[in-house]
DNA sequence: GATGAAACACCCAGGAG
DNA sequence: CTCCTGGGTGTTTCATC
C-alpha cells in the first residue's frame, strides 16, 4: 500500500490520517501528554512521540503556546491596523521594519486597498496612539485603525 | 507592599510579577515542563505548579494549543471577511449563528463601517466561495473579503 | 513557598511486523 | 519503513512542614 509520498521535498498539501488526528488533538489541547495523545489517536506512546517530533521537524507544528485572556494580562484593547505605503516606490520590507514592535501580534500581507493588516494589543487608548505613531515612523505608512469591541471567539482549532 | 488585590472579584487588569513571568514563558513555549518553568521564573516546581493551576482556574490562561502551518495541513488560503448586517433591525446574534462554521478561526466585533471581522482558513478559492455563501446564508449579512497573500508573522507572544 | 516521595510520563534503545 | 516493547530517567502531583 501507498508507495507514494514521504519523500521530503517541499510542503505537501495533505497529511496522513494518523498525522491529521495528532495535529488536530494538539491544536485543541497543546499540553496534553503523549500518553493521552496515544490513546486518542489509537497508537502506542512511542509511535505518537515519533510522529509528533517529525511533525515539528517538518514544520507542520510550528510552536506551542498558552492562550492568555487579554484583559487579565493588562492588554484590554485589541485593534486591527491597516497599512498603506506612503511612498509606493519604497522597498517592501514593512514586516521587517515592524518586527521589533512587540505590540504587534500578527502581520498579514493582503490583497486590496491596503498592503498589510496588523493585529495589535495594547493597554489603553493612549498606548494605541503611541503605537500608531511608532508604526508610522518605523514603516513610513499611513494607517487605518479598526478597534475591536469584543471577541466572541479567537484562535479556534481548524476542522481538518 | 500592596495589601491590595487578590480578592477574587472581576478581572483585575494587572498580575503579580511572578505570575506575569509564568504567563510570559507559557505564551512563548506552551509545552515547557514545570521543571523548566520553575527554573526560568526562579521558583520551586510545586510553587509554579500551584500558580499555573490558579492562572488556569482564574481564566488568565484560557487554553493551550499547537500552532500549525496552514499550508501543511491543507488550508493554504487565509482571508479576512468583514460582515455588514443586511437588516439593521435584526438581533445581533451573528457570532452564535456563525459558531458552527468551523472554517472561522476568529470572530471580532469591531467599531467601524462593518460590524464583524472574521479570520477564516480554507483549502481553495472554491472553498472560499462556498464558505462565503454559507456565511451570508447563516447570518443574513453582506460580506467583504480581503485575501491574505502571506503571513510574515502571526500569534506572537505579548511583551508583558 | 519548599521538601520529599510515589505515580506517572517521557524518550532512548532495540526488535518485530 | 513504520510501529510496538522495555526500562532508565525525568516530571508531575500530592502530602507534609
Amino acid at each position: 500500500m501507498s508507495t507514494v509520498s514521504a519523500s521530503g521535498s517541499g510542503p505537501q498539501s495533505s497529511l496522513e490520517p494518523l498525522d491529521t488526528a495528532i495535529v488536530r488533538e494538539l491544536a485543541k489541547d497543546g499540553r496534553c501528554s503523549f500518553t493521552d495523545l496515544a490513546e486518542r489517536v489509537g497508537l502506542s506512546v512511542s509511535a505518537v512521540h515519533q510522529r509528533v517530533r517529525r511533525l515539528e521537524q517538518r514544520g507542520v507544528i510550528t510552536r506551542y503556546s498558552a492562550h492568555l485572556d487579554a484583559e487579565s494580562v493588562g492588554l484590554p484593547l485589541t485593534a486591527f491596523i491597516s497599512l498603506t505605503p506612503i511612498d509606493p516606490a519604497a522597498p517592501d520590507d514593512y514586516p521587517q521594519r515592524l518586527k521589533g514592535i512587540h505590540e504587534i501580534e500578527s502581520c498579514y500581507s493582503v490583497a486590496g486597498e491596503e498592503s498589510y493588516i496588523l493585529l495589535v494589543r495594547v493597554a489603553s487608548p493612549a498606548a494605541l496612539e503611541d503605537l500608531l505613531r511608532r508604526i508610522r515612523e518605523a514603516a513610513k505608512v499611513s494607517t487605518r485603525t479598526t478597534v475591536v469591541l469584543s471577541t466572541p471567539y479567537e484562535g479556534r482549532a481548524p476542522a481538518l
